[in-house]
DNA sequence: ATAATTGTTGACTAATTTACTCGGGAACAT
DNA sequence: ATGTTCCCGAGTAAATTAGTCAACAATTAT
């Protein structure tokens, strides 16, 4: 399990661009976000790097250039930013393989597949949408998985 | 959020001395649960260290000595175990404290507390005895805090 | 054209953390 | 006494984190 400070400041970064969205409608700065939520520039370059590979940002070049969403805030779900950023969120031992114990599972390996479950579904029910105007998750569902079990 | 072999370890540990409590009475070795769970003894040495002055576990030293749960099976839940070997599971960049943005609230912040609760309450809610059983948690609470949010 | 602006990429690094090991000591049973 | 088992603190190699830096590429304004 993994959640360091590059998917807390991936999770800030992207809501930061989503309410610059509803100000106006170009593209987002590195520097402005990152003055605004106060993180290095040069590493937020290397957290929307990852984030626009995968496809949830859009990025252009040169002045009036920046960032912006590439999907509408209710559709971008805090899960996918995590997964696009962070190394590993699986819990097991085993990266849900079944070999946590010299080749069989574990007596703890059900429960770490329980609790990515629980943790899982917890992420990809939540959009920058429902984070901004401080909902507690909406009902559509993705059914895209944040943590591989095998 | 960390979730490291550490406590990994311990809640398996943890769940063997339970099950072996079901077979006999006794204390059980760390070489014993080492080498059944595949744990290196000497880290084990460590984690049943700060389970045991965490109040989790009580041991006994010389021969026929060993660890033992000292309480019931059913009245022991993971999130003790964690929070007890563990460093921190705050998912708050400012441990809760509400300065994450240059002394003010990020924007993420609440979001993050609620994950926390989240965490918090999927692991404080299940006991060593749901696990090997298989349950998937039971009602009791607790009313501990695992996730320190300020 | 050219200069200014902004993202793109890859390499690099210091500090921290993880996942251990090791050695000696203390309590206990026989 | 002797062997067994936990107790405790120190030490460490490897990995990871949290960044920095520099050169380059694309775009726009003049």
């Amino acid at each position: 399990m993994n959640l360091t400070t590059k998917g807390k400041y991936a999770v800030t970064a992207a809501l930061d661009l989503a309410m610059q969205q509803t100000i106006a409608d170009g593209f987002t700065k590195i520097s402005d976000v990152a003055k605004r939520q106060d993180i290095p520039a040069a590493y937020l370059e290397q957290i929307f790097s990852r984030l626009r590979k995968a496809g949830i940002l859009r990025a252009a070049r040169g002045p009036n250039g920046g960032f912006k969403l590439s999907k509408q805030r209710d559709e971008v779900m805090i899960g996918e930013i995590i997964s696009a950023v962070e190394r590993n969120m699986d819990a097991t031992q085993c990266s849900g393989e079944g070999i946590c114990n010299s080749g069989t599972k574990c007596i703890a390996h059900n429960f770490w597949i329980d609790f990515n479950d629980n943790v899982n579904e917890f992420l990809m029910n939540r959009s920058l949408d429902d984070v901004i105007t401080n909902r507690r998750g909406s009902v559509e569902q993705t059914g895209q998985a944040l943590i591989a079990t095998g």
